[in-house]
DNA sequence: TAGTATAATGTAAGCGCTTTCATTTATAGC
DNA sequence: GCTATAAATGAAAGCGCTTACATTATACTA
């Protein structure tokens, strides 16, 4: 592999002359920066990353902490990290955090022993606390998916309360009263969110939310099926059902089928992120569309902005999640 | 952020003491070692990973290409990759190909570019000469679910011939005989070997493969709808239909249902890869395992060992798929 | 045409480690 | 106690770049 050593000499200039037309700031004529570059070209010179990054301290690399790395979910944040990381020729380390504590800092430490430029986190059990240090430090930190308020500049959200609010009002429009809700875990702050939204619609339409035709579950589909079987077992009317996520719908709506519940003409069902799974099951699920895609993209952008200074960016903190018409919610009138 | 030198003051001894003991492969005296190891816990130290890879001429980083980051098969990869990796010390790289050559060559050139110890590589687009001549270049290659006879130490294929033989045998058992057949695009060698395994158990069967009953797909959902609705514009009655994936199966069964056809009573239908959304989808679709998440974890394996010598490790090259029985296909005596 | 500002290039000192080779210290044999 | 050998440690030269500072070339001004 040829050196930059190498590429003065050919070109004849000086080690320096050849870093600068790499990094093209410093001003160097024309006629010697096409020699160099043609110096370049013909040795087939590549720039060690890794001798740069030394030399000026940084990496070019940025560090992602997920929770998981399969799942729907974290694949597609990550598509748009990664993508718009390349197209700035930064790279994209990754490690996941499994949604406990201990190896989501461990994760983290991981993350910045490698010496990364800044740190893309989606985070659920490390503490407000730690997170509010760790941002202190030398290497920032954007998170998605959580809002701290003192750390308001680098929370990429979903408006999740708007999330419920829309889900819920959705259903209300279509005429139902009687509607059942079976939550995401109560301590995190997306679940919660939504479910403050599910209440604010309530309100607005004059409807009182019954307790008991409230579950929670963990967002996962087994513990959908779980609070579907819980809801039902109450024997209590309801036409409608609100999952705070997709998963939990498809297994809260695997439940109604076995009971013999028509789908939507019996139980309306929303779901909530529009994961690739809410096109595939039957009938296919109306939900809240979860922009996560967007949002690692813009964590991106976020990084691309205050670290390698790419002024132009413009940012945006907080998305609208939109609703998705499907066929799990029909009008109320249908109802057999 | 302490360095080396620090350390080396602080227990009175030299840079390259505080060096060996950190990768405690030379000799130094256990009293010396515990003043170094104590010197550094004071100080925090951590040793800068881009000094020690400019110095040791090694990354400690793997590069990896997948098509998507997005998707249901590439998160599982993932996943194993990462585990092994973290677990070793190493970090991981990752690029996006998109099952485009130019995009592909792009991502393995970022990652070289990158300095990674090695590459771990699932292409599409690219061709073997390529790939045969970048395992002669002076970074070592894995190739996942890719074989090439040249490189065969460096494969880790699934046997996908035994699965399209094991999914069709499956069915013929269960007393079918007028099978479909909906292929992946046949460039792609796993589309093909699937189809040859449909081959060899129709053979084995003594049932005559009806070409009329094939139809060629690209492994996507939609794909799978539009196969299907070809297939019953044919008129041909089949009472049972394998799939090269599971994508298509589900947009085949859509289709099926639609037609007023049920799954599995009417028509019984077996995917391949046994994604998330098989459990999802209604009726849970029986499948082949494809277990890409050990894959992954084997591929990590390969370089731990070869390029981070560690020996003890067994490898295994070539995995054997397993069928996954679930409610979409049934014994054809069940047939109204 | 000298005098000055400015642009272009060069020099050399690191960045924080690893590693070779030389030196010192400990251990053993006699 | 003294040499022969092995074990432990140190000195210093890089790894391939960036960058502050020094120097030289060029363009203007008066």
């Amino acid at each position: 592999m040829a050196t930059i050593y190498q590429v003065s000499e050919l070109a004849g200039v000086s080690l320096a002359t050849v870093s600068r037309v790499m990094n093209n700031n410093a001003r160097v004529s024309e006629k010697t920066r096409s020699k160099v570059l043609a110096a370049m070209a013909q040795l087939g010179y590549r720039p060690n990353t890794i001798a740069q990054s030394l030399a000026s301290n940084r990496s070019n690399s940025v560090g992602i902490l997920v929770s998981e790395l399969h799942g729907p979910f974290y694949g597609d944040m990550l598509a748009g990290i990664e993508n718009e990381c390349r197209a700035a020729g930064k790279h994209v380390i990754i490690a996941a955090g499994h949604s406990e504590e201990a190896s989501e800092i461990d994760g983290i430490e991981f993350l910045i022993s490698r010496s990364c430029d800044a740190l893309i986190l989606h985070v659920e059990a490390v503490s407000d606390d730690y997170l509010i240090k760790l941002a202190a430090g030398n290497i920032p930190v954007v998170l998605i998916n959580r809002y701290i308020p003192q750390l308001a500049e680098n929370c990429i959200c979903l408006n999740n309360e708007l999330g419920g609010y829309l889900a819920t009002k959705q259903l209300l429009q279509q005429g139902h009263r009687q509607l059942a809700y079976i939550a995401g875990p109560m301590w995190k702050s997306d679940a919660k969110d939504r479910y403050a939204g599910h209440l604010r619609a309530m309100a607005e339409y004059g409807v009182t939310f019954n307790p008991a035709l409230f579950a929670e579950g963990d967002f996962q589909d087994s513990s959908g099926s779980a609070c579907m079987q819980q809801l039902l077992d109450k024997k209590l009317p309801f036409t409608a059902l609100v999952c705070a996520n997709d998963e939990m719908a498809a297994g809260a709506m695997e439940v109604a089928r076995e009971h013999g519940l028509q789908v939507p003409e019996q139980l309306s069902i929303v779901g909530f992120d529009n994961l690739i799974l809410a096109r595939y099951i039957h009938p296919k699920l109306t939900t809240i569309d979860y922009p996560v895609g967007e949002m690692g993209r813009m964590a991106a952008r976020w990084v691309m902005k205050h670290i390698y200074q790419q002024q132009a960016l413009a940012l945006k903190n907080v998305f609208e999640p939109v609703l998705v018409c499907r066929e799990s919610a029909c009008e109320l009138s249908s109802l057999t």
